[in-house]
DNA sequence: ATAGGACGGGTTTTT
DNA sequence: CCCGTCCTAT
């Protein structure tokens, strides 16, 4: 993104376009004759950048005029035929690159696709100015027209936590009790209902009642209210705020749509109802205007829709523009038949799809099917995954050798990758888990951009009071609070009743003397915010409001790498043109830089999985309850299994050429062990592309199909030859203690990246087992220390200690776990 | 002010 | 079980 909103003429100074329309396209179906012809024509002397394509790319790319749906299955080439549509926009001299409006979800995404169209097009085409997420393209609209939201176009952007800061500050002012209503949960609501494009007027009366004693609207509306007159802005905001400015002002509107000739959206399936009121206003234009939106996405992927994305946007384009063009891409460049096979026969069991089957080519022989595994605990689960990693890695059995970054492990959810950790560090075998909080989400960057924002933008409070007394400076609660009355009884921000206050007598000596210290030094700061170079003037900060002093001073293991983190964060500023232009980029991309040169298997989530492949994918945990996921089917019905459904087929289409699914049979949730079933996944996989490992150990075996899974198979079974061994967790914290910018140690030849996730590791969580639990809490249990019983999977034990109905057992076999009692028998 | 204990909560995540 | 948060006791 660019440092300044000012670079961009808001009214096209360019000439027009230097070439007429093309004619619209012949038909519905087929292309005619004379589009034929010149598609001849054009296939001459076509451009580098179209050869290659396949017919159906092709015609997603060429198909300027009109509104275009492209439906692009995983893998067949989606980035390309976008970053292909918008260079042939700009080389057939369709529009300028100012006049293309392209949206993505991510940054990530946004960076990819810049990166790909300046190949295309050769470095002759400066950066695309309206490239970019929907909210950085909602900052730029809103920066320009802040006056007409009731802000100033220097407001600050606040991220999730000073909301909840916020948000408490109100309940608590209400008079309300915040442990009752918790400002999280109420932040959760109020982004529900801007993810729904809802302001406090619109809000139903069911949730307006549901929360603060039925104050929720009177809430959501002192919180709007309060961010405006700290001149700041959420990320709902960044979308609300153009759509109210477009509706009230047709004449701004207007202006968009004549400098929009073209828009495209990326990932349009995971529009919410916000970003579709949006985009509606923009790409919706009069009778006999061209409208020519171009949406790319596949309804199979959503995944999205427990926040707020509508699967229906994208399933109703054709209704919302009349005359499209709708464009399958099925023809899939990544992974195997099987693979593909196995994905299209799991989709299937969708209704309300679209309907695409994904095809390849390329058959191989050679090519191996889905392969589904059974393990008898998470902890097998895990070793044997490792184990087939290493077999691959080593390449043993003829194969080649592969790498570990072509490998990854996606899970349903975040607590499973913990097992896996545990099993890589034993192992010395590298990983990367991606995910989880990030750089800029670190307490030390949070206090450093405190600052920054206060110096740049006065009336932040909610900065003033992250760092008023950080570090310590004798300014306690109290004070703060009197700051705080004080400030708002005369609607000033904080930092100015500062400046007031401390002219009076009305704080201790000490007190004042250290308010009046902040307050100078942050007139200072201001004063130089011009003329010294903005990382000069950051490191200045640091130094002078004693901020470094204080993790200098700090003995504990994490305060070098804070340090370090801090002199990461000033060095990042070096790219970017002044502060302003820095805190700007900070608030709206989050994201961390991996670090290729590591080669290292891959751990993270499913949903952070979209988008990318591996050659090899691990599948882990396709037990009912897991995935499909217990509180997806409560919350969300039959569209909730759809859902997770097709994250399975997101999972599977990861995959180029391996895909290894795994279900246990065991799996502790809540600290206890439960038994588990297959997930109705499994069943719903073709057997003509699936084969169901053997061997892997004596008592697993997928059960042959359908009905399968009985629970005798594991009667015999002697999983214990190794015992529960202590998971190296605790020697991955102290390998790691040292990481601190990038996050990956290297000590002893064993490299873990972390992606994100900051000192504290991954936070262990697990899945809801409640019912069970709690079914049977309040009866006295009928066993007792000593007794002899048998577990239907654990074999004989005797029981060690009784916790109301959790039985501590030492199994002869199973060593020592903690079961329901429900799940045993007196012997 | 800070350690330590009680307490609650525990799917997925971007901006 | 395992973690983060909040309140209490020093």
């Amino acid at each position: 993104m660019s440092d300044s909103f000012d670079d961009i003429p808001f009214f096209d100074e360019e000439p027009a376009p230097r070439k007429a329309p093309a004619p619209p396209p012949a038909g519905n179906g087929g292309l005619g004759i004379a589009a034929r012809a010149m598609a001849a024509r054009d296939q001459r002397r076509a451009p580098d950048y179209l050869s290659g394509l396949n017919p159906e790319q092709r015609e997603a790319v060429e198909t300027l005029d009109g509104p275009v749906l492209v439906l692009a299955g995983a893998g067949t080439g989606k980035t390309r035929v976008l970053t292909t549509r918008i260079a042939h926009i700009l080389a057939t001299g369709r529009a300028f690159p100012s006049q293309i409006l392209a949206v993505t979800f991510t940054n990530k995404a946004a960076r990819e696709m810049k990166e790909r169209i300046g190949v295309l097009v050769g470095g002759a085409v400066e950066g695309m100015p309206w490239l970019g997420t929907f909210h950085s393209i909602g900052v730029r609209l809103l920066r320009r027209h802040a006056e007409l939201a009731g802000l100033r176009s220097d407001f600050t952007i606040l991220d999730t936590d000073d909301v909840v800061r916020l948000i408490k500050q109100l309940i608590q002012a209400e008079g309300l009790d915040d442990k009752r209503w918790p400002a999280r949960q109420f932040a959760g609501m109020i982004d529900t209902w801007k993810n729904k494009g809802l302001l406090p007027a619109d809000i139903p009366e069911g949730d307006a009642r549901a929360f603060a004693n039925g104050k929720g609207r009177e809430l959501y509306a002192a919180y709007q209210a309060r961010l405006k007159t700290l001149n700041a802005c959420d990320f709902g905001d960044l979308l609300l705020h153009p759509i109210a400015i477009f509706r009230q002002n047709p004449d701004i509107l207007k202006d968009y749509h004549g400098r929009f000739r073209y828009i495209l959206v990326d990932e349009y399936q995971d529009t919410n109802t916000a970003q579709y009121m949006w985009l509606r206003l923009l790409a919706q234009r009069p009778k006999g205007t061209p409208q020519n939106v171009c949406c790319v996405g596949d309804d199979d992927q959503s995944i999205y829709g427990w926040r707020g994305a509508e699967v229906d946007n994208i399933l109703r384009f054709e209704k919302d523009f009349p005359g499209a063009r709708v464009i399958k891409l099925e023809r899939n460049y990544r992974s195997t038949e099987h693979i593909l096979g196995a994905a299209g026969h799991l989709i299937a069991h969708n209704e309300g799809r679209l309907g695409k089957t994904l095809f390849t080519d390329r058959t191989d022989p050679e090519d191996e099917k889905v392969i589904v595994h059974a393990a008898w605990d998470s902890e097998e689960e895990a070793r044997a995954i490792g184990e087939e990693i290493e077999r691959l890695q080593r390449g043993d059995a003829g194969g080649r050798k592969h790498a570990l970054n072509d490998m990854a492990i996606l899970v349903r959810a975040s607590f499973q990758m913990r097992e896996f950790e545990d099993r890589f560090v034993t192992l010395g075998l590298n990983y990367r888990v991606i995910g989880g909080p990030r750089f800029y989400e670190r307490l030390e960057i949070r206090d450093a951009m405190a600052y920054f924002r206060l110096v740049c933008q006065p009336a932040d409070d909610l900065a003033f009071e992250r760092i008023v007394n950080t570090p310590k400076r004798g300014l306690g609660d109290t004070t703060v609070r009197y700051l705080h009355d004080y400030a708002r009884a005369r609607d000033i921000p904080m930092l100015a009743a500062s400046a007031e206050i401390v002219e009076t007598d009305e704080l201790k000596p000490k007190a004042r003397k250290a308010l009046f210290d902040v307050v100078q030094s942050f007139r200072n700061w201001q004063q130089q915010l011009e003329a010294t170079p903005h990382t000069e003037l950051a490191e200045q900060i640091l130094e002078e409001s004693g901020y470094t002093d204080m993790w200098k001073a700090d003995k504990s293991a994490e305060a070098p790498g804070r340090l370090e983190n801090l002199k990461e964060l000033v060095r990042s500023m070096e790219a970017f043109e002044s502060m302003r232009g820095f805190l700007e980029h900070v608030s709206l991309v989050m994201d961390a830089e991996t670090n290729e040169n590591l080669d290292a298997v891959s751990i993270m989530t499913l949903h952070s999985a979209k988008g990318l492949e591996f050659d090899t994918v691990f599948l882990p945990g396709w037990e009912e309850g897991l995935f499909p996921h217990q509180r997806a089917l409560d919350e969300g019905g039959r569209s909730g299994l759809e859902e997770e459904r097709r994250l399975a087929y997101v999972g599977i289409t990861r995959a180029k050429h391996r895909c290894h699914i795994w279900f246990v049979s065991n799996r502790r949730i809540h600290g206890l062990w439960q038994s588990t079933m297959p997930s109705r996944f499994l069943d719903e996989l073709p057997q003509a592309h699936v084969d169901v490992a053997v061997a892997e150990s004596n008592y697993g075996g997928y059960g042959g199909g359908r009905g399968g899974y009985g629970q005798s198979r594991f009667d015999k079974a002697d999983p214990f030859a190794n015992s529960y061994s202590t998971p190296g967790w605790k020697r991955a914290q102290a390998n790691k203690t040292d990481a601190t910018r990038d996050n990956w140690g290297t000590r002893s030849g064993h490299a873990v990246e972390r992606i994100g996730y900051g000192e504290s590791g991954p936070r262990g969580r697990t899945i809801d087992g409640e019912l069970v639990a709690k079914s049977v809490a309040d009866k006295p249990s009928q066993f007792s220390v000593g007794d002899r019983v048998f577990h239907v999977k654990f074999g004989n034990g005797n029981i060690s200690a009784v916790e109301g109905n959790k039985l501590t057992i030492d199994f002869d076999r199973a060593g020592q776990k903690r079961v329901l009692e429900g799940f045993v028998e007196r012997v």
